[in-house]
DNA sequence: AACTAAACGCATCGATCTGTGCGTTCGTGC
DNA sequence: GCACGAACGCACAGATCGATGCGTTTAGTT
């Protein structure tokens, strides 16, 4: 957990090269074809990795997904700052619906909820609560009123993510801003 | 697909005993472990039938896992009809948070989701969509002005899935109930 | 520059999965 | 009741996965 930029006891060269090729691996296994089983052997040979090191250093591919996911979602999306609450959640929302699009990214959190359980789906959209709850925290200190972080998940990331993932069409960002409107009236 | 009651070439007893056999497997390992990888044999073994006979059906885990979310999920809740939508709705919106609760339920749609792409987590919320387009069709029928079947789909659909996948804590039915106050102010 | 230990590569083994061919059982139609 | 064919059980084989022990490379330290 926490793969993307922790300090290790050896986060030198080899290491990182190492991980940087292995998350790379899964990202373009993804990509490529979903019928594909995903195993470790598979991705530390499209990774030019002895499948030992994979096991070694991550055990299964729930957990290797899990990383790869956290690592990919953390850091990714900028928290918007127009000066409005209603300008910030549209243009996140937005950028979210964009991200939701990218078909890679949709088979990364399919993968991590079927193979990480819980613990792979949260790794898909803590950040993005995170980063919910930090606008909804600025405008609170900027003296306004805004809603429930509860509140907002439901009517943001439950579309957002039910039409991604449940659904062959994702949501286009013109419609993600469109939520906000429910949020905000 | 469409594994329930469908009409088949053979029908009979002992082709129905099989698969009823096998879909209870499915069930019963998805309930008890989750780190457990639910291979074909596995499931072969527990519904005590030959391994040969699951790949011969339904070849693959994910094809397996879609047929059972596709004959969990379909006539399990009943449409309610009590006079109005608003009521139709909010019975509605419990039923399906109370299903999302059970954590079998929840294990089922993630695995579904993981091995099925797709195709698989449409299983699992087609018949739901279906569900929720009647009793808006009735309403229209009715003379109501009913919201899109998109836009109920976006925040009762959205909220509830998201809640029951992505994070620990699914929602309860009163809170699911509360949903259709934004669909209907 | 030398030392230390972490991380990796390699060879290998057991276990399990996936798939095939053939004989048998059982449901269906005549 | 009888024949036909579909579905199943069984035995077997190829392939792949998961894991281990040991030697080697390499990053970090003094």
């Amino acid at each position: 957990m926490s793969a993307s930029t922790a300090v290790q006891s050896r986060p030198g060269g080899r290491s990182a090269r190492v991980r940087a090729a292995v998350h790379r691996a899964v990202g373009e296994l993804l990509a490529e074809d979903t019928s594909e089983a995903l195993t470790i052997p598979i991705v530390a040979a499209r990774a030019g990795v002895h499948a030992t090191t994979v096991y070694r250093r991550w055990g299964s591919i729930g957990d290797l997904l899990a990383a790869v996911a956290s690592s990919r979602f953390s850091g990714d999306i900028v928290v918007p700052d127009t000066g409005s609450l209603r300008g910030d959640l549209e243009q996140w929302a937005g950028d979210v619906a964009t991200d939701l699009q990218d078909p890679d990214v949709l088979a990364l959190i399919r993968a991590s909820i079927g193979a990480g359980g819980a613990e792979g789906a949260c790794a898909c959209s803590t950040d993005r609560r995170n980063q919910l709850a930090a606008m909804i925290e600025r405008e609170q200190a900027r003296g306004g009123t805004p809603p429930d972080v509860e509140r907002a998940t439901d009517l943001l990331l439950g579309p957002l993510y039910y039409r991604a993932i449940f659904t062959s069409a994702p949501g286009e960002p013109a419609w993600a801003r469109g939520l906000v409107a429910d949020l905000l009236p």
